[in-house]
RNA sequence: AGGAGCGUAGCUCAGCUGGUUAGAGUGCCUCGUUGACAUCGAGGAGGUCGGCGAUUCGAGUUCGCCCGUUCCUACCA
């Protein structure tokens, strides 16, 4: 074995072989424990967030894999249809070739498709590179032939059932990408604009109260003017109520639109007058609703003005009544544009009453990153409210537990107030909607076209599909399900559904974890005909950020590719890589000086385990989860560590007996410490791994393993291996205990680490008489009480305080750890005795003593220094180590340190309310620590004025 | 505006149902090349746990208010 630790030349070899052995599937035996992957879209590659959620489950399923559970991890990909049509798109721009519209559907689809075969789904690949033991011979992915035709079995039942419908309705549309979004898909912006105040002119001859003949709307979109059917006042309003049901001359166009009396023009806001643009905003949409309006479509579905504008009555029939005329000048313009004009006219007719600064938010579509407009546009809606009725109860009822608690507060916000939701997209990539309409615009649902014209007696008729294509949340909602062969009965299904746990971000609670349930619950019953539920548990992450707390992104320049972390990267490709295919180069030169200050050297190559422990070690309870490289740094460390302890061990073991098989062997106290604190080490990790806290669960193994294996038990073991007149049988129980507590410590952490574990353990395994070809399939270790020796580990406790406290003293006094002390023991008690009796060799060589002697009761000691175990008095003598005066402010220093501790210690235990109310344990604690720190006091108080008489003589 | 999270050592974070001398990693200081490991070893410094108040014998931990910060939802005529 190398002296360090060189991930790369194990990591790809292990995979391969764990693939090929097929030992990441389910085994077939044992209580099915299911995790489905929240599919990677195809077009996305990994990033910190995958890493993090991937190094959870795999986590989760080795650690249930290893404990005998028929483990699936179900994986695949989503379509992602805008994602996945935009970067077809944009390849075909790049490569000259003609357009989608030019290439016509069919082909556009060939092309997608043809793109999905030769670099879709890269990040499928990198999954292998963190280790992931996934479900290969099962991927699914979204668009597949079984998973479409579950797609499109759902939307016809929701169809027949009347859960889905079509309705021509106001939906957030993205102007660049010409379809709908769902208000998820919606960024909210702070941006800072301008509120215009505009005069209405009152029709005939009215006026307000205060003898005004015109009124005055507020709007930061003036523009919208064109397609106002009415203006709000407040009904309670004094300065307008009388104008409700008169009109006023909307500017520009001078077209008569009424006044209207509804709670949604506050008094106290604005100039108390809303403008009501019913086909352009959600609130003056319902305000329509509630009165009739018509409403004037004014844009076409690039967001500029219409040749001519679009009138419909409010429950959205054609309205030919109204003379909504868009003036000529204004026609063609795009918004942007058309409210520039429309600015500068109204000025000019002295209509612009006043203009004020405004912030606002706007909202922009998350995907093209331009302003979504409110359009009025035919959509097919999922009836949500219903569904989200047993979705709501299902985590009220505690069948679906969500890990921490406290999202399912959000859950619930969303569900409780749910909209229905639109699921029809206006792209060509993704899952047709199974519709079909006649000549006369009836609509038929079914699975074909063929089924249809059967189903509906439909003959001959002339027939065309809905144009549009579902929501890539709606086939996503389906996944748990539907990955496991849904509609079909399969076995796959009734075995591994509810699945056991979903480990997702928070964010998209609403998108996926809410919606899944609401599907689930409404097609799937469980035997008892109940609605069954998506998974028992949701694991909810944080998310990763920078060092700064930045949120990683290609804009900020501060993404971190987990590849680059296994592998390494030099500083030149690293900084290419983040200023590459920029959407605002103008960044790309401060990006890469701020690479290059960050990282000057590049990223090391810090291996695939330490890059998961250290996922793993961060993913405590909180939201965030500030990156740091310096973690990253110091978990690959402990793999150095983990690799040097092996070698160790092996070293001394291999060709060895380690298992007492010829003369038998007999365990040293230190052995039965180690093994006794190893039962600790795994009840711990077992705890955390159960409750999601791999914070926890890498802690403790991080702990155990360095801070007690590696720094006390590995030290402990080298007196008994290295005494050539010591017992054979003594060194066969060391032999064994380092071999076994090694090979537990391997299983312990091969959840978190699975490479180096698996690289070692093929080593190790053997000297303990294991067979087995892999760690993957050895049982995962459990805690054995009877194992557990409290006599050993208060004696190892004595004798590492013991040693700390004559190290501490040799540093503090500058005696060089070369130089062999010899100390003298004072005081302390038979227990004392006994233990300095069998530990004498462990003393000394681990505190480097040349020899320890006993002063009797009563002996003159030489000047000495002096450190306090418990009662016992632990001396080293001065001479010509050190100067007496160093030793006496060393001596009251620590004297001080004891005095404010026991007067605290006093003042409570004087306290009678205390010691009346307190439990008597508590109380007895307190007590003894006082006699304890008493003692101590007693001995440096004599101790010090020893020295202090000798340095006055 | 409503809701949520966070605020503990220079930095990144643990601290469970109230009782520790408040912990870890990293950084810092001192010393150290003896045969697992300098990706190391030994020792050490460093915190009035955001502020104020309440409950309690006892609060980093419970409650209220405030401040700072991040996010979500809603609204913005």
């Amino acid at each position: 074995m190398d002296s360090t630790f060189h991930p790369q030349s194990i990591e790809q070899h292990w995979y391969q072989e764990w693939e090929k052995r097929g030992y990441f599937a389910p085994s077939g035996t044992g209580d099915p424990f299911s995790i489905m992957i929240p599919p990677p879209n195809i077009t996305g590659r990994l990033h910190m967030g995958h890493a993090l959620q991937y190094s959870i489950m795999d986590a989760l399923i080795r650690y249930r894999r290893m404990q005998g559970r028929n483990t699936l991890w179900q994986v695949g990909t989503d379509h992602s249809g805008i994602a996945t049509q935009m970067v077809v798109e944009r390849n075909l721009a790049t490569e000259g070739e003609p357009d989608r519209r030019a290439l016509g559907r069919e082909k556009f689809v060939a092309k997608v498709w043809q793109w999905k075969e030769e670099s879709g789904g890269e990040i499928i690949q990198q999954m292998r590179r963190l280790g992931n033991s996934v479900d290969w011979e099962n991927e699914r992915f979204t668009m597949d032939e079984d998973f479409s035709n579950s797609v499109q079995e759902a939307f016809v039942r929701l169809y027949e059932e009347g859960l889905i419908y079509r309705g021509k309705r106001l939906v957030n549309w993205d102007p660049k990408l010409l379809t709908a979004i769902s208000d998820l898909e919606v960024e909210n912006r702070e941006t800072s604009g301008k509120m215009w105040h505009i005069r209405y002119p009152l029709a005939d001859g009215k006026t307000t109260a205060s003898g005004d003949r015109f009124i005055v709307v507020a709007t930061t979109r003036p523009e919208t003017l064109l397609g106002d059917t009415g203006v709000a006042v407040n009904p309670e309003d004094p300065r307008y109520r009388d104008l409700i049901g008169s009109q006023v001359i909307l500017p520009l166009v001078n077209r008569p639109v009424g006044i209207v009396g509804d709670d949604h023009a506050q008094m106290d806001k604005g100039t108390g007058c809303v403008k009501i643009t019913p086909a352009h905003d959600f609130n003056d949409y319902a305000v329509g609703q509630r009165h009739n309006l018509p409403m004037i479509n004014i844009l076409t579905k690039s967001a500029s003005i219409r040749q001519s504008a679009e009138c419909l009555n409010s429950d959205g029939s054609d309205n030919n009544d109204i003379d909504a005329l868009i003036p000529q000048k204004y026609r063609g313009l795009n918004r942007f544009e058309v409210r520039r004009q429309i600015i500068a006219d109204l000025e000019e007719s002295g209509a612009l009453h006043a203009i004020e600064d405004n912030d606002m938010t706007v909202p922009f579509g998350d995907r093209s990153g331009v302003a979504i407009e409110p359009m009025l546009t035919d959509q097919w809606y999922v009836d949500a409210k219903k569904l989200a009725v047993p979705a709501v109860s299902a985590v009220e009822k505690g069948r679906i537990k969500f890990v921490p608690q406290q999202y399912e507060n959000m859950y619930f916000a969303w569900l409780r107030n749910v909209q229905d939701w639109c699921i029809s997209r206006q792209l060509w990539w993704g899952h047709r909607i199974p519709a079909w309409y006649d000549d006369n615009g009836h609509v038929f649902v079914g699975n074909s076209e063929t089924h249809v014209r059967e189903k509906y007696q439909l003959g001959m008729r002339p027939l065309h599909q809905d144009p549009d294509v579902l929501d890539t949340w709606f086939s996503s909602a389906l996944w748990s399900f539907a990955t496991l062969g849904w509609p079909k009965q399969t076995n796959r299904l009734a075995l591994f559904h509810p699945t056991s746990v979903l480990v997702t971000g928070f964010d998209i609670i609403f998108f996926w974890v809410a919606r899944m349930v609401m599907l689930s619950m409404h097609f799937l019953r469980d035997d008892d005909g109940q609605p069954q539920v998506p998974f028992e548990t949701v694991y909810v992450h944080g998310l990763i950020r920078d060092e700064q707390g930045q949120k990683m992104s290609k804009s900020k320049g501060n993404v971190i590719d987990p590849l680059d972390m296994i592998d390494g990267i030099s500083l030149e490709d690293l900084q290419a890589k983040r200023t590459a295919n920029m959407m605002q180069p103008q960044f790309a030169k401060k990006i890469a000086a701020r690479t290059k200050k960050q990282f000057p050297q590049g990223i090391e190559a810090y291996g695939a385990d330490a890059l998961r422990f250290t996922l793993c070690a961060l993913a405590s309870t909180g939201r965030d989860i500030n990156w740091d490289m310096k973690r990253l740094e110091g978990y690959r460390n402990f793999c150095n560590k983990l690799w040097n302890a092996a070698r160790y061990v092996l070293l001394h073991t291999e060709g060895c007996d380690c298992n007492g098989d010829t003369d038998g062997y007999e365990l040293s106290l230190a052995d039965q410490w180690i093994v006794s604190r190893l039962q600790a080490a795994q009840t711990d990790v077992e705890h955390a791994l159960n409750n999601y806290r791999f914070d926890l669960a890498s802690q403790a193994l991080y702990d155990f393993v360095w801070n007690e294996y590696c720094d006390w038990y590995l030290e402990l073991s080298k007196p008994v291996l290295w005494d050539e007149n010591g017992r054979q049988t003594l060194k066969t129980g060391t032999r064994r205990t380092l071999v076994r507590v090694l090979e537990a410590i391997l299983r312990l952490a091969h959840p978190m680490l699975p490479f180096i574990t698996e690289e070692i353990w093929q080593s190790i395994a053997p000297l303990a008489n294991i067979d087995g070809d892999t760690i993957m399939q050895r049982p995962y270790p459990k805690a054995d009480p009877a194992l557990i020796n409290l006599e050993a580990e208060s004696d190892i406790e004595w004798l590492k305080s013991v040693i700390v406290g004559i190290r501490s003293l040799r540093a503090q006094m500058n005696i060089s750890p070369a130089k062999l002390l010899s100390v003298v023991l004072e005081k302390g008690g038979a227990e004392d005795h006994r233990r300095l009796q069998q530990n004498n060799q462990f003393l000394c060589k681990l505190a480097h003593l040349s020899e320890i002697n006993w002063a009797a009761e009563g002996e003159e000691v030489p000047v000495s220094m002096t450190a306090i175990a418990g009662d016992l008095e632990i001396l080293v003598p001065l001479a010509g180590h050190v100067d007496i005066e160093d030793e006496r402010q060393r001596l009251s220093r620590e004297v001080n340190k004891l005095h404010t501790e026991i007067d605290k210690l006093e003042a409570k235990l004087s306290n009678a309310s205390f010691v009346n109310k307190a439990p008597s344990h508590i109380v007895d604690k307190e007590r003894q620590k006082l006699e304890e720190l008493r003692t101590s006091d007693q001995i440096l108080r004599d101790r010090l004025a020893a020295v202090s008489r000798i340095e006055s003589n």
